[in-house]
RNA sequence: CGGAGCAUGGCUCAGUUUGGUAGAGCGCCUGCUUCGGGAGCAGGAGACCGUGGGUUCAAAUCCCGCUGCUCCGACCA
């Protein structure tokens, strides 16, 4: 491939790898600390880095594992630009739904463009021009590119970074049943990958976001450190996002007594308690016998929701329960305006004229409290029914570890942590109903195509694999991710016999085309070794005293496994190794 | 965007409270001695103390503005 090249820089003494003792202060997790210390990227301002050398090829193995197994499943690589013209996102509306997070900039003639943050737009405006026939359907394009999002937050290094490497597949077909197949032949595909890269994952059912479509699942990483939480059944193989985890069970709170009597509403001052902790502390109960009132605007008008006073809102749930695109917590201004009193005060009864949602849960509060719409006034012994009355009831909060699985309605959640490195969509016809990206069937009938779209961070899949496998010394990568498979290390750089054997393995590894280093520099040989260490290079051949007796070690970085063997036997050994 | 904090050689930090000629460790360069898990000695280079203004005889230090970065909450591969 690079036939070219003279030759190709893999001596520590001529690399750019600038390790670094101590942890950067700009680092908060093991592997973007890790990613830094090693030389492996530098940052240049927040959430953009530079891969170096090591990192880049880290990258590249990421990337090539990716390309090999599309390729496999009949995926066509393309590469789309990242400068996009604003005309394509208006036509799906996005450019003004997807909000702060999308990179916007104007050219001379003051027309606005953006900087790709996905790519559904792009592609199915190519296909839209490009097919025009059910015989060249279905396609699955994908390509391997750099995105922007103006993330609200950028953290832990190449985890959410603003500029960021991912491969993004999108598929077109003339029916559900083919969406379906692909998704199928998509989902087997990341499971392949992420076998082949050495990872740990777990499949989940997954909210899809701006994204947007239907059925998504998420494919996780799984580390402590990671930033998901991932709901999984132990009775059955239901695993989903926190996003979008069901609950399987409507239960009244364990503090609700069981008796039925209704009590009559009260009314009572609640003066200086807004919170619902506050407002249960005052009048000596606990936050599930309360219900908590939200006021949301929607692109439809302002709505209600409800959720028992423990319980957290999820709004990705109440969106797909509402059918909105558009939601956020109102202002105080529209509260005052729907509720008529101060926020902290809202309650259901006696609302009018407005859209009301309640969690599951609410309808089973017997004699709850909340707000009386009125300042410093809350109302008790509320109950469903009697007192108000909702348009929809639905699950609209987060499951609880506590909660049932819904698939199966017997095991309780065990909750895992996890990193989001995959997901899958089906998109159907969001894209392209909205774009006419329409295709002619066999009877002269035109149809819309439906689509499916399919992601991978390529960076962040780097930076799981060292969060889930590094040790006190540094990095322990996986070989499919090594930056090299093999480092030579001669202890003593000023004895010629190590050095002459030293460069002879070198070549032989270089002649069989193995990614091999060798560390000529004149170094002491602990400096060395933490170093190579510290890189996770997964086989180390040392090159020392044994080699009186024509022996050299071969040590594992993973578990510090050691064998001696002959220096003419070493490139043998080390292929072995690797095969 | 709300809350907290930081900004001083390449890296990690001290110095700021109580203004008075910019420090350490690591790294880097030179030489000597060392040489199997981050060596020792000697010599040396390298900083307009994030930025703009103000107070003062005098500002890294005090005051005001700005910018950048990190962390905690709502978004995403």
């Amino acid at each position: 491939m690079f036939k070219g090249r003279k030759k190709t820089i893999v001596r520590m003494s001529q690399l750019v790898v600038p390790t670094l003792r101590e942890d950067p202060r700009e680092a908060e997790v093991v592997s973007h600390k890790l990613l830094l210390r090693a030389g492996f990227i530098r940052r240049l301002a927040a959430g953009i880095y530079t891969y170096l050398p090591l990192g880049f090829r880290v990258l590249n193995n990421v990337s090539n594992v990716v390309r090999q197994e599309m390729d496999k499943a009949g995926a066509q690589e393309v590469f789309m630009p990242s400068l996009l013209p604003a005309e394509l996102w208006k036509e799906t509306g996005r450019w003004d739904m997807y909000g702060k997070e999308l990179f916007r900039i104007k050219d001379r003639h003051e027309r606005d463009f953006c900087l790709g943050p996905t790519h559904e737009e792009v592609i199915t405006d190519l296909v839209r021009n490009a097919i025009r026939s059910y015989r060249n359907l279905p396609v699955n394009l994908y390509q391997i590119q750099t995105k922007f999002r103006d993330e609200i937050r950028p953290r832990f290094g190449l985890m959410r970074g603003r500029e960021f490497m991912m491969k993004d597949a999108y598929s077109f077909h003339t029916s559900q049943e083919d969406l379906e197949k692909e998704y199928q032949n998509m989902y087997k595909t990341y499971c392949s990958i992420f076998e082949r890269l050495g990872l740990k994952y777990r499949v989940v059912e997954a909210d899809s976001g701006l994204i947007g479509g239907g059925f998504s699942q998420e494919f996780m990483v799984l580390a402590d450190t990671g930033e998901e939480e991932l709901f999984v059944c132990p009775k059955c193989d239901y695993a989903a996002s926190r996003e979008s985890a069901g609950v399987g069970e409507f239960r009244v709170a364990d503090s609700q007594s069981t008796g039925t009597s209704k009590n009559a509403l009260k009314e009572v001052h609640t003066s200086g308690t807004k919170t619902i902790e506050e407002v249960a502390a005052f009048l000596k109960t606990s936050p599930d016998k309360t219900i908590k009132t939200l006021i949301y605007e929607t692109e439809t008008g302002p709505v209600v929701a409800l959720v028992r006073g423990d319980h957290a809102l999820n709004e990705a749930k109440l969106k797909r329960v509402l059918g909105v695109q558009d939601l956020r917590l109102a202002s105080e201004k529209v509260i005052e305006k729907v509720t008529k009193a101060p926020l902290g005060f809202s309650g259901p009864v006696g609302l009018k004229g407005i859209k009301i949602v309640a969690d599951n849960c609410v309808p089973l509060i017997e004699n709850g409290i909340t707000g009386a719409n009125k300042k410093d006034h809350h109302i008790m012994d509320v109950s469903y029914g009697r007192d108000y009355k909702a348009d929809l009831i639905g699950d609209i909060r987060f499951a609880l570890c506590s909660d049932v699985c819904p698939k199966c309605k017997k095991g309780k959640f065990d909750v895992l942590r996890g990193i989001e490195v995959g997901h899958i969509f089906k998109l159907g016809t969001k894209y392209s109903e909205k774009m006419k990206c329409v295709y002619l069937d066999e009877n002269n009938q035109e149809k819309t195509m439906i689509m499916g779209c399919y992601g991978i961070g390529i960076g962040r899949t780097a930076q799981a694999a060292v969060e889930q496998s590094f040790d006190k010394d540094g990095i322990v990568w996986p070989m499919t991710l090594a930056p090299y498979k093999v480092a030579i290390i001669p202890v003593n750089s000023s004895i010629p016999e190590q050095m002459e054997v030293a460069e002879k393995i070198y070549s032989q590894g270089r002649g069989a085309g193995v990614a091999i280093l060798l560390d000529d520099r004149e170094l002491r040989a602990g400096v060395k070794l933490k170093d190579i260490d510290l890189i996770g290079i997964p086989i180390k051949v040392i090159i020392g005293k044994a080699l009186k007796d024509g022996k050299v070690e071969i040590k594992l970085r993973k578990n510090g496994e050691v064998k001696l063997v002959p220096e003419d036997r070493a490139m043998d050994e080390i292929k072995a190794l690797l095969a």
